[in-house]
This record gives C-alpha cells, sequence and structure tokens, in this order.
DNA sequence: TATTTTTAGTTAGCCGACTAAGTATCCCCA
DNA sequence: TGGGGATACTTAGTCGGCTAACTAAAAATA
C-alpha cells in the first residue's frame, strides 16, 4: 500500500506484460496466427455469423481495427465475409474449415501459455490470483469508465 | 492448477492487460506522452548519454524501435542525439529541459495508474501480488528463454 | 415523398513492437 | 597497410491498437 511497495509492484507487472506479449508471440507464431486473432477465432468458434460492429463490442476494439484485422483473415482463409440479405450495409462473419482448423490448433498453444504463466502456483495461488486479478479488473474498469463492462464469464479476453 | 481455473485465471489476466492498457494511454494522453515514452524518460532521467544499443538493451526493445521513437522525441523536443567524438558510428542520447518537465508530469500520472491498478489490496494482498507477479515473472523468462533476464531492482518495465 | 440523420463499414494515418535488409564506420588480422 | 568482418544505426514493411474522415445504405422526420 506504501508508495514502494506500489512502485515495486506495478514494476513487476509490466515486466509481466512485456514478457507474456514475447511468449505469446512466440506460440502463435508456430500456428502461424497473429496476437490479434485468437480472441476472434473463439468468438467466431463459439458463435458464428455476427455483424462486424457486434463483434467488435464482443472483442473490446474499435470497427476500424476489426476491418483490417478481418481483411488479413480473409485473404489467409480463416474466414469468410456475407452480406445481410436484409441490410445492405451489413456484412455477417463466418469461419471456415480451414479457420475451425487453426482454432483448434490455436487453442493447445494458448494451454501451453497458460499452463507456463502459472507453473509453480499451488491451488491456493490460484485462487488468490483470481480474486486479485478480479479486484484489478473492477479497479481499472472503473477507473477507464467502461460503459460496457467486461463480463467475467464472457468471451473477453482471449480464450 | 486444474485446466478450468487455469483459463479463467488466465482470461482476468488478458482483462487486465487490455483495460491497463486503455488506462495508460488515457492518462499519458494528459501530459502529452505516448505509451513507450514513460520508460525511456525514465531511464534517461536516472543516467543520461546512454549510447542507443545501450538505451535498447535497457528497455528490452529492438536497436530499430529504439531509432523509430527517438527520431519522434527528438522532434518533440524531449531528447537531443549527440555524435560520440570516439566513435562516429555512435550517438549518444541525452534528456532536454523539456523532457526533463515532462518526465515530473509524467511520474505524477503514472502515481495515479499505480493507484487505481492496486486499489483496495490490502497490504497483505499486496505482498502476495508481488509474489505472484515475481513467479510469473520468472516462469515466462525461463519459457522466452531470456538471455540477459528482467532484473528484480533494475529500471525495466516503467518507472 | 423528400430530406436529413443515423448506422455500418472502409480508408488513411499515427504509435510501438518486430524482422530483414541497407549504410557507414570501426577494428582486427593477414 | 589493406581488406574483411563486426558493430551502430537507419529504413522499409508487417501487425494491432487508436482517431478522424469518408461512403453507402437504412431509418426517421418534416
Amino acid at each position: 500500500m506504501t508508495p514502494t511497495s506500489n512502485d515495486s509492484i506495478s514494476r513487476l507487472f509490466f515486466q509481466v506484460i512485456r514478457l507474456h506479449y514475447q511468449r505469446n508471440q512466440m506460440l502463435l507464431d508456430t500456428v502461424g496466427l497473429y496476437p490479434g486473432q485468437p480472441p476472434l477465432l473463439v468468438a467466431l468458434s463459439r458463435v458464428d455469423g455476427w455483424k462486424q460492429k457486434e463483434l467488435a463490442n464482443l472483442l473490446h476494439i474499435k470497427a476500424a481495427t476489426l476491418t483490417v484485422m478481418l481483411g488479413r483473415m480473409e485473404k489467409s482463409g480463416f474466414i469468410e465475409r456475407r452480406q445481410d440479405p436484409n441490410d445492405q450495409r451489413i456484412s455477417r462473419v463466418y469461419l471456415t474449415d480451414k479457420g475451425r482448423d487453426v482454432c483448434v490448433k490455436m487453442q493447445e498453444v494458448m494451454q501451453t501459455l497458460r499452463d507456463e504463466c502459472f507453473q509453480h502456483f499451488s491451488p491456493e495461488d490460484t485462487l488468490t490470483m483470481q480474486r486479485l486479478f478480479g479486484q484489478m479488473r473492477d479497479n481499472l474498469a472503473q477507473a477507464v469508465g467502461l460503459e460496457r463492462p467486461f463480463k467475467t464469464d464472457g468471451c473477453n479476453g482471449q480464450e
């Protein structure tokens, strides 16, 4: 709670974020995916046919960001866009077979990442970490002033 | 330790990272800085005159990344580059007065971020979190196969 | 009905991370 | 001493966040 301890914990946090980012990229490289793609694949593997706006909200990213990502993934053959017959403005996003395949492989390496992250955590440690991460999420969500908060059991985050 | 609990803790972790990223940018916006700049300013405010290669190692980023960042910061007037008189290949980086000023303001908002992150943490929570973050850092550093590990009390991370 | 507003999606440009390739300088060794 | 390799930095291009400005289509309103 003192400035120094907060400072030190915060420095550790930055380091963990950086290392997590690096390891994430290394692992995704082995299945030929980029870091932004897993959350999208997971969301689509659960429910197909979202319109882009809904998908962007689900992933907590802007529509413009999603447009570019989808363009790449369509070119890679992971997803396809189909015009909504009732509303010409809307394009709905579907997972291809290739996308479904890579999604399975992706979930394996993400499991590896999870295992690596929380190695040597006792069951109590895991529970505690869950509580403390939850507190941090609530703290930050309030600070950011989230209109549509991250849900506890939604498909936010990644997997 | 079970797949499900690891999964849930990992989802929380991704959410926290995302929110932290967003809040960080919001706060830095108020002092006119970009997210990559604080670590650099902090490092320079401690010791001036690093050569770019050293600085890149210190910040755990690639030299190419640093070159671009320094170009922007030089244009903004936060830093200046001076040729090393003994070796024409080397350019050394110095903080300007303007850079020193913004560094002070930056450290205030980073303190705000720290406070927000760890609100409602008991002293025990803070200690526990420190231990668990430390474990995660060690886990990930090993997985990444870091040749030059992040130090506990270095100027890595941010501040 | 005609016009205006709202909505969905795209495009362009910025930031920071990366790799790969290029240039310039220094150093070492034959 | 000359040449080849190492070192320092830059440039170009990619990815994923963002904002701002644009187009096209639907909806709402006058």
